[in-house]
DNA sequence: ATATTTTTTGCATACGAATGCAAATACTTA
DNA sequence: TAAGTATTTGCATTCGTATGCAAAAAATAT
């Protein structure tokens, strides 16, 4: 298989001019007669040439490519966050490489030095957070960093959440209104920002009005996790009749184990609220209560703030709130004297 | 922000010794003595240095990138494949670049150009075609593709596939002995190889045992359409008494539709099986029959296709089938007399 | 010790495209 | 038409690294 790559020395060769002039047809905004432009378009098209980005990026110090590091695929949060950018990046002519963090280790600066190596444009952490020493070296190599869907404390980060506190907040107001007398939380990985802000917003708003935690087990944002929490919180005599639950991942699995290893109703018996409105929980099997992440609107503001600190690098680092609803379906229930039925 | 990057130059004139020597020391099994090795690590080490892998491929032609063309992330086979896949690269030394395909157009040459513009080392099109003229394009340029979950007849690509027309036929097999009369098939979309092998294997064995089809709609591995196809399927006065839908993804939406909305019963009425076995097949809100479609060896078989074909470019393409299991959960009934039930 | 082989090293160049600069051309204006 | 201005163009260099080649150094054999 011989394998011939058309360079834009062929190309300038072709059209009967200089290799700057092939350059320029394909920069943006370079100075270049229509005439020529012509010539140089259709000996292009003619050989099948295209720039070689690689090249081009040695020269103008930009890839065009934008890295990002998950670790949660399986939490269908992520995928939907994943197209949405990857989309919306797209469109303005920039790719993703993709890199995972395994679960495991907290291997998380060894893979930004991967990501570094291809001298990305940007880096996104979804879920992720790194190393105060590694931000340092990002910084120093001129790269933004975003942190998506998790907050970190170091000014050179910027991050995009939704309003976990406001959001955790919410539903304690809503369980409370329900009626809801033993409210029980079932925490994700305690690592994680958006875990302790949704905790903090949650029992905050408990105590403001008087109240405190029924119970409450760590399910570390995993599914097997999850459950073994419902089970063991399950398992009193006096079990909770509502839990909010730190992710609708886990929310699923924790329903499943309520309805169908230990044979109570949901909403009727126990109220489930989760966190994240991923497409599932509308499904009518769940139908579950939660806090909406406006993943497109935290990507649009994610893409933004790439773009803006590419071209301008002394872009201050952004911490974005997004503010999220709380959708109300049928894994809750809302009247009071229902209560009476435990 | 003044961002300094550090070359192999910097590196070789702190450790006293040529940029070339520099090189060496990161290209393994280059000849280096093993003092300077330790100066030019200590310098590097000093320096933060790490080899310019842009500039690297530059020379060797090779980018260590490998294209990913996706289009289906909310089907949650893909997101698993991509996990897998990029965590095998990864561990080989290579990246995913991301190219979300979508949806609406057969725009999948536009974006098979762009992923060329990268110089990636090889392509993945997950679920994906392309047109045999953009597969000359690759071939010309050297660069192997591989079409994976979906076959075409053009002997430049390799495929790696379930066998989908075993498969089929598994179902089919597995429908008439557990007694069902009134079999219906719900289909994917029908310009997709895996749809119709699936649907072809299925009808096939119908036939053999001297069967046809009762009932088929098309739900293009839609669940909005599926949801459709379900309604119309099932508001006949003789419904159907089994359903083969051709993707779990599927499945889960006719399933809630033949619960939540038409009242019936899973399996006593209708008997559902999907293909795919994702994880959510196995929940128990669901707990779908279903083909396995072994993501792990499937992903195994691509991530080897393509590192042979980087290595000796003259690698002949293949065409990889993998038999997965039908694996038999509660969504179907078994028992002949069952069928008496309707 | 010298001759011979092997290993290590630096020099110079190449990869493909972008760009500052000056020369050449085209276009205005008087 | 000549002088002046604006637009195009090509030359030469640059980005950061890899590599063929020949020179230098080290190791081995005689």
């Amino acid at each position: 298989m011989i394998t011939k790559k058309i360079t834009s020395l062929e190309v300038a060769k072709l059209a009967g001019v200089s290799q700057s002039a092939v350059s320029r047809v394909f920069t943006p905004g370079a100075s270049v007669a229509n005439k020529t432009k012509e010539k140089v378009r259709s000996a292009a098209t003619k050989l099948g040439y295209r720039p070689n980005i690689l090249a081009r990026s040695l020269i103008t110090g930009k890839s065009r490519i934008i890295g990002l590091v998950v670790a949660h695929l399986d939490n269908y949060f992520y995928p939907e966050a994943l197209e949405l950018l990857s989309n919306a990046l797209q469109k303005k002519g920039y790719h993703v490489l993709v890199f995972m963090a395994t679960k495991t280790a907290g291997n998380i600066d060894d893979i930004v030095d991967e990501i570094l190596d291809y001298q990305v444009d940007g880096i996104i952490l979804a879920s992720v957070a790194m190393s105060s020493n590694l931000a340092s070296r990002c910084a120093a190599a001129g790269v933004h960093v975003i942190l998506f869907n998790r907050t970190q404390d170091d000014n050179r980060l910027s991050t995009v959440t939704s309003d976990n506190l406001l959001g955790g907040g919410k539903v304690a107001k809503f369980l409370i209104a329900g009626g809801h007398k033993r409210i029980a939380y079932i925490a994700g990985w305690e690592g994680a920002s958006t875990q302790r802000d949704r905790e903090d917003g949650f029992v905050d708003e408990l105590k403001q009005q008087g109240r405190s935690l029924y119970a409450r087990e760590v399910g570390n944002y995993i599914q097997d996790d999850a459950r073994q929490a419902a089970r063991k919180m399950f398992t009193n005599d006096e079990i909770p009749d509502a839990v909010f639950v730190a992710s609708d991942d886990m929310a699923f699995a924790v329903m499943d184990v309520i309805r169908y290893e230990l044979g109570l109703k949901i909403p009727e018996q126990v109220s489930v609220v989760g966190y994240d409105d991923v497409p599932i929980a509308s499904w009518p099997a769940y139908d579950l209560t939660t806090v909406r992440q406006p993943a497109n609107r935290m990507v649009a503001e994610t893409v933004s703030i790439i773009l803006e600190s590419i071209e301008d690098p002394d872009t201050k680092p952004r911490r974005i709130q997004i503010d999220g609803p709380l959708i109300m379906r049928g894994s809750t229930r809302i009247s009071n004297n229902a209560s009476m039925e435990n």
